[in-house]
DNA sequence: TTTGAATATCTACACTTGTAGAAGATAAGT
DNA sequence: ACTTATCTTCTACAAGTGTAGATATTCAAA
């Protein structure tokens, strides 16, 4: 369990070793370059912050490159970040987040259908009065 | 409309005041005091740099006390922030977020009442085909 | 009116974050 | 073997952040 906090950057480098498994920084660069000006040092001081902070780890060296993999995975970062974030900005109350994500995000058919099916299951387990 | 970003501490100050509609430096502590250990002239620098960063202003004074109000909504600037939050956490996919906060929020009956004709609503407008 | 309590203002500092140049190491091509 | 293109490692730095002590100011009470 990390003890540290992950600052944007970090989060943002960790998206692409979560999608990736695993990737070497000049790999991750050129991904994040793809978008946005960036050195390439730059994002190898984040990586190496990264390293430090436990969150990636390297695998077994194979050519000159050294290849990282997360340590750990979106849940673990994800949750406590959401209640920190619902508790900074919403004051606690997860109730205005929710509405504006369903209003303003991409939803198809299907995630609506499941959506759905989780509310209806909250509503009838509140019905049994646990 | 803000320029600056907001720090945590800042954003913490923030929801007092938009609870409080205004408050004095003094009664901003005393609240966040309550609930861990700080300073009075922490809070007190916070409010400066909110101060100047325009997201706060001074109301007419009456006593001693400066009584501060906020200058922007929680919603200008919680939708910039839930967007950030759902790029770098979730690498923009907000669905993930939704299932958290539907599973692990305290909601009531009524508020999935809600969620539930907001969801219906999503629904028929996608299969109008807009 | 002197004093005390409550406030405000100023100054400071270590740590984090985003940013990257410079220099060293290494694999690969000629 | 030598050069070149890749990578890594090291070092640096300004700005932002959380944190608060010290000092000045001001209203209220004695």
């Amino acid at each position: 369990m990390l003890t540290k906090r992950l600052s944007d950057f970090e989060l943002e480098v960790l998206q692409y070793l979560w999608r990736l498994k695993r990737a070497s920084t000049p790999e991750i660069h050129q991904e994040i370059a793809a978008g946005r000006d960036v050195a390439y040092s730059t994002v190898r001081t984040i990586v190496d912050r990264l390293e430090r902070k436990g969150a990636i780890g390297r695998l077994p060296q194979e050519g000159r490159a050294v290849i990282f993999q997360p340590l750990i995975t979106r849940a673990e970062v994800s949750l406590p970040l959401a209640k920190k974030f619902v508790q900074n900005v919403f004051g606690g109350d997860s109730r205005p987040l929710l509405s504006h994500l369903l209003d303003d995000e991409a939803l198809n058919a299907e995630d609506l259908a499941y959506l759905e099916s989780v509310i209806r299951k909250r509503k009838s387990e509140l019905s049994h009065d646990d």
